[in-house]
DNA sequence: ATGCCGCGTGGGAGCGGTCCCACGGTCGGT
DNA sequence: ACCGACCGTGGGACCGCTCCCACGCGGCAT
């Protein structure tokens, strides 16, 4: 009958409330509630004991009260469809998190990751997330057919894309250049003397790789030459696609001297393809790519590449996506961040 | 005076609560929370009821108002090491990640990432993540000096490591066989005839970069050699070090034939290097690398490499820490995965 | 002096769940 | 026929916070 057998620690040490506090301090509820929420409607005797009371009990608010009542969570989801995360190497991954999160940081949000495993759990995932659980969502590589976006905007959840799914493009979301960026890949072929230059695209389901592909147009037919549709193959960012879309481009057109790839990877299925045909690089064939990723600094010979600023498109994201959360309507836009060719030995 | 210009959506559409739910179904609250949290306790005929109207509502729980009586919040902090994300490269953070995401969300629970700037930063942190916003905490890339995980001891608040932090980890953990590894890699270079075989270390404040080392000696010693100290440099996981420590290995025994480095990204850097002064690989050193990255696959020659099993690591920690929360204690455990030898050309 | 304004303040109500107690209805045992 | 056990159930209390209303008080105009 004794009590001597309890479990060792109670392990539920319960944390100080706002009721704590403002007993400490010597004031009301309300005052304590004032002074966390920074409200101007306080006197500063009351402020600095409320402080001083916070500082000697360790409070900290708790989350989930104010949250049922505000109806915001403090937080908002990073959504990654399953499938793309085994692309995602570096830098694209770390470096878009380190600003989402670095902005997010500074507004006191949390950030959730949610890798979604395909489009039959977008329902699902839609409903979950409207069901006041996040107050916004980050969405990573949009495909054009996404419907997890439209699902969101219906259910009135403020949302920011990384890149877009099409042209017009309802929601706010933050690109790359990308057109840009092939622009100056390939007008940087143009200028090393090349004049027969191959491209092998994305997937074109993609923005991206679609806007890539115009850029490479743009930088043809700017400098006067026409678009040849047999120097285009299509990969889908692998490098054994890669690799196939090279092949392709070699039996069509065996005397090209340069290629643009669509990504990194991309292009280092390329040079192996090339080398595998006995050519070198970039002597007979040069090769450029995009991403600006780790293997690009890797293979032989390093990779000259279009770098994205991945930071700063997260930190963007991330902004946009509390602007809409604070006013709807107000991170609607649509940002787009230059991108910089790093040349290496590749061309 | 005419409400006629009001907001044109309201946008905060109320979802529907448990209350209502009991309504429809024609039942109390408590039959309704019962079903919800599958209590054996209701009828079949009620059950089916409130099944219905769930059903037709699309009824969803409120997580904060459940949390705030719970004291649970059903989410997991990642923490990781914002220094550190630099470093993630394919496939060990995706990789993690996708096992901890797939293990946690079998378990109904969410994923929080966050980055921690650094060791400064810790105790505010700490504190955090302890004021009832995660039921647990995830951390990854932990140094011997880490401060964090005595802090969330002091705490009380479950947590699981990837990797440990000295030889007696108390808390639970994960790793791969690190020393297995290593020594399967040097073996593998024994086996090839290689004798004089150099060494580039990790950061010696990580166990992982210890027990790397800690299996190269075991192997040398395995196969009746003896292990010398200028035959072992340090590294610090990035290319550079790995450049400069293969320099300095080179300025010491300029015949060694072949080298373990303890990760894929200084391999890569010793590759380099090696060619730079004039060294063919395999040819005149073979070289290992460990992680078996995407830099492994892409360098040349590709790197012979040390794989982990990185979901089934991920999905091992979140068994662990789902078991440590559900039931103190049960989930300080020290879980070893074994690795396993990628050859490819590089030795 | 008297009234009024406005500031700073305390505290009640309520957010949407869970927990638990008390209650009515069956049913088996005596 | 009566009693107690047990099962399913409804609903009060409460988790910790924010919101908002009402109140006291000092200073200014009248």
């Amino acid at each position: 009958m004794s009590p001597a057998e309890q479990p060792p620690a109670p392990a539920d040490v319960r944390r100080p409330t706002l009721n704590a506090v403002a007993a400490r301090a010597g004031v009301g509820r309300g005052t304590v509630s004032r002074v966390i929420n920074g409200s101007p409607k306080v006197s500063p005797r009351s402020r600095a004991a409320v402080e001083q009371a916070i500082a000697d009990l360790g409070y900290v608010p708790n989350r989930a009260a104010r949250s049922l009542v505000t109806r915001r969570t403090d937080s908002v989801a990073l959504v990654v469809p399953e499938a793309e995360t085994r692309l995602f190497s570096e830098p694209y991954f770390p470096g878009i998190i380190r600003g989402v999160s670095a902005r997010l940081a500074s507004a006191g949000m949390q950030l959730l990751l949610v890798l979604a495993d395909d489009e039959k759990e977008y329902a699902r995932l839609a409903t979950y997330l409207s069901a006041q659980r996040v107050d916004g969502v980050l969405m990573m590589a949009v495909h054009s057919d996404d419907t997890l976006p439209d699902r969101l905007e219906e259910l009135a959840v403020p949302t920011v894309l990384a890149g877009r799914r099409g042209d017009r493009e309802p929601l706010g979301h933050v690109r790359a250049d990308n057109g840009g960026g092939a622009r100056s890949a390939v007008q940087h072929l143009l200028a090393r003397g090349r004049r027969s230059i191959g491209t092998i695209t994305g997937p074109l389901d993609m923005d991206a790789a679609r806007a890539r592909l115009d850029g490479y147009r743009d930088a043809l037919e700017g400098a006067g030459l026409t678009v040849e549709e047999d120097l285009i193959a299509h990969g889908d960012f692998t490098e054994e696609g890669g690799r196939a879309a090279m092949r392709e481009l070699l039996r069509r057109r065996p005397g090209l001297d340069a290629v643009f790839a669509a990504s990194d990877v991309m292009a280092s299925g390329a040079v192996l393809e090339l080398r595998a045909s006995g050519r070198r690089v970039p002597g007979d064939v040069a090769v450029v790519g995009f991403d600006d990723s780790i293997v690009a600094r890797h293979i032989d010979p390093p990779l000259t590449s279009v770098r994205q600023p991945l930071e700063e498109m997260g930190r963007t994201m991330a902004g946009l996506l509390l602007d809409e959360i604070a006013e709807r309507g107000t991170g609607r836009r649509e940002v787009v961040l230059p991108t910089e060719l790093v040349v290496r030995a590749s061309a």
